[in-house]
Formats: structure tokens, C-alpha cells, sequence
DNA sequence: ACGGTATGCCAACACCTGTTGACTCCCCGA
DNA sequence: TCGGGGAGTCAACAGGTGTTGGCATACCGT
């Protein structure tokens, strides 16, 4: 009798540390290439094949640690923008404090892009991000932002600058955005954030 | 001997008008199906079965007409900014006129979400992406500004922002920037494009 | 009226994908 | 020492992919 339970191990991949499993090394070596494999090729063109013999182990074992390429990039594409508290922070600096934040956040993290390419195609990664965006940058900019009612519309014009720039810097690789130092890069965005984040309303947006 | 030359159609598609086929109802009905699907799936899950099946046709029409799926996405994707002369437009007006050109221009036309989602996966729509860039928006720029040197950074810089809004707008589709107007858009975007356009340099970008 | 040719469909190919189940081996606890 | 279950491998499946060649048909110039 094989049968029955089969090994009682599979998917409680994120349920808490638990005590140490001797596959942890396995596990996070799929992990590991998994995210290398999703940033690079996005979520059609990675296959599981790839990424085991990234890992120098068999498919199968992605599917027994991770029940299923969704699961693996569940897994894998874990995101937390990290947004530091603000509230400390005088209301004309802002723009300098988000930008500098972002740009340290993602240089040599290539989550971003694994989510971007991702969810260009897959609805599943395309909410994913809506709701990093909706819970994590949404919620900040709200409490930076005296009329809650222009909070949202604040945070999506934040986002299209931020996203833009991690669009055609790290997925599209436009020479002229990649070739800009991140300090050129933060010197130019954070008038832009700071703008969106506090300029009164739209028909008097800041002069140029 | 059916053998020899097969039919002598195949690969000529864009090669000048000639006289009119029978089948250009055919071509063009697999091109605007084609479109259609490369725009909402990206370059990987539109397949030439679905694509076919659109447009009402065999898959074996699609390989006949446009030789192979790379052949049909390079003629589905031809895509042209149609850059307006602003050599007329006064130069604090530039980011005004260009931003609006941009929303005009994408708003009822899926080329550039089609373009998107497939670049982020795909090597060679984003090296199209790339000389879109630098054949269409950089040498328009290159034209408006001053200093030669800064032309293809604040081009860049352009490019960030307005490829960040058709990347939220139309592909992640994030609520607030999907449902700002496009008369809002134009308001909040263009002090910004107008910046990145004509500020002296990234040390005194303008005031918040 | 006829013959060639452009047009279209059908069936199949070779390949690659995610996923599964059975099998071996080794480590660890009792 | 010995047994059980975890770790890992192998081979295969079923389905979907781009692509190809052969065959029927309707059109058009002569």
C-alpha cells in the first residue's frame, strides 16, 4: 500500500517557519531560479524544465514543492514594496524621499521586472499587481495627501512615472534611461512625484 | 511534377501595392485578428489556431500569407507614432502639444498595448520598441531642444513617463489611471513632459 | 470552354509543455 | 541495528504548439 497519503509535505510552503527541512537548500534553489527565470523570460517563456536544470534538480520536485508553475510564482513573485514611514518627513521633500526609496529599492532586486513581464500577459500577475499598488502604495500616498478623495487619483499618477521608469529601464532597456546614473535619475523624477503628490489640482499643476 | 516553383505568393507582403489580390480580404482580416489577439494575450498565448480561428480561416493561411508567426506579429505590429510638426508650436507649449498628440493617438488604437505586452517577453518586438524610440520619439525631441548632447536623455525621460501611462492605463489597467479622463491626464502629464523637455538641467528641474 | 493558378481546407509532423506516478536511495530516530 | 519516510530521479502521459505538404475548388485570362 503506497497508497493514501502520499508524503504529507507539499504545500505549506508558506505557513510559518515550522522546524528546519532538509530540502530548505532545494527549495530555495528552485526559488532562486525561478526568479532569475521569471525576471528574464517572464511567465510563459520561463519553463519549469529551465528552471530545474537551473537548479540542478528535477521538474518534478518543483511540482512537489510547489504544486504548480501558478504556485511557483506565487512563490516567487512575493513582493513588499518596503515603504519606509514617512510621517517624518517635511510635506515639500516627498517627492525625493519616494523616488530615492524606489530607486534603491529596485536596483539589484529583479522582482520588479519578473512581476512586469509577468503580468503584462497573465491576468492572475496583473491583479497581483493592482493590489500591491491598491495595499502598499495607495494606502501610503493617502496618508501623505490631505484630501482623501485626490488620493488615489495622486497615487495611480505616481505609479504610471515610477512603473515608467522600471518599464523602459529594466524590461525594455531604452539606452538613454538605463545609461542614467540613479542619482541623474532621482534628480529628475522627484519634481515629477512631488508634483503629483502635492500640486493643488490639475488645472494649476505646477509651472514648468 | 507538382514540384518546383510552389506558388510564388508567399513572402511579398509589404512590397509595394502591385495590383489587388483576391485574397486581401483574407490578409486583412488576419491582420486585424491578428492585432486584436496580440494585443490582449502578448506575443506567447496568442496562438496562430486562435488567431485563425478569428478570422474565420485555416491556420495553414496564416504560415502561407505571412511565412511564419514572427512574420505575422512584424506586420501586425508596424507601428507609427505619426509625430505632428511642432515647429510651429511655441516652446512652452511643446509638452502641452505633445502629450496630447500621444492620447489621441493611443486611445482607440491597441497597436502599442499589442507592442507592450509582447516586448516584455519577447527580444525582438522590444528592440522594435527601441527604434521606435530612437527613429520616431528621439529624433522628434532631438529637433526641439537646445542642447544636442541632453536630446536623448530627456527623450528618455519622455518616453518614462508617457509609455508608464499606456503601461498602467492600458496593460496593468490600474483603476485610478483607468479612470482618469483624458482631459485630466493631459492636465496633470504635461508640466511634466514640458520639464523633462526644456528645465535647464536635472539640478534645478523646476519648483514643485 | 478550357487550363492554370490563386485560394482554401484537411491531416499530419515533430516538438515542447505542465504534470503525474512509480521507483531508488539515504538519512534519522527509536 | 533496523525500519520508515523524506529526497530525488526516471519515464511517461495528454494536450497544445508552429509548421508542412497534399488535395479539392473556384476564379480568371485566353
Amino acid at each position: 500500500m503506497t497508497a493514501g497519503v502520499p508524503q504529507e509535505q507539499g504545500t505549506e510552503s508558506a505557513a510559518g517557519p515550522g522546524r528546519p527541512r532538509r530540502s530548505d537548500a532545494t527549495r530555495a534553489a528552485i526559488l532562486r531560479a525561478a526568479q532569475a527565470r521569471f525576471a528574464a523570460d517572464g511567465y510563459d517563456r520561463a519553463t519549469i524544465r529551465a528552471i530545474a536544470a537551473d537548479a540542478r534538480i528535477d521538474p518534478s520536485m518543483v511540482m512537489r514543492y510547489y504544486g504548480s508553475k501558478e504556485g511557483l510564482f506565487a512563490a516567487a513573485a512575493e513582493f513588499d514594496l518596503c515603504l519606509p514611514d514617512l510621517s517624518g518627513v517635511p510635506a515639500e521633500r516627498l517627492g525625493e524621499a519616494l523616488v530615492g526609496h524606489f530607486l534603491s529599492r529596485w536596483e539589484g532586486d529583479d522582482t520588479l521586472p519578473a512581476l512586469l513581464r509577468t503580468a503584462s500577459t497573465n491576468p492572475g500577475a496583473a491583479e497581483r499587481v493592482r493590489e500591491i499598488f491598491t495595499g502598499q502604495l495607495a494606502g501610503a500616498v493617502a496618508r501623505l495627501v490631505d484630501d482623501p478623495t485626490q488620493a488615489l487619483r495622486r497615487a495611480g499618477l505616481v505609479a504610471s512615472q515610477l512603473l515608467g521608469v522600471a518599464l523602459t529601464r529594466y524590461v525594455l532597456r531604452l539606452p538613454p534611461v538605463v545609461d542614467m546614473s540613479p542619482a541623474d535619475l532621482h534628480a529628475w523624477l522627484a519634481p515629477t512625484v512631488q508634483r503629483y503628490l502635492r500640486a493643488q489640482d490639475a488645472t494649476s499643476p505646477g509651472r514648468s
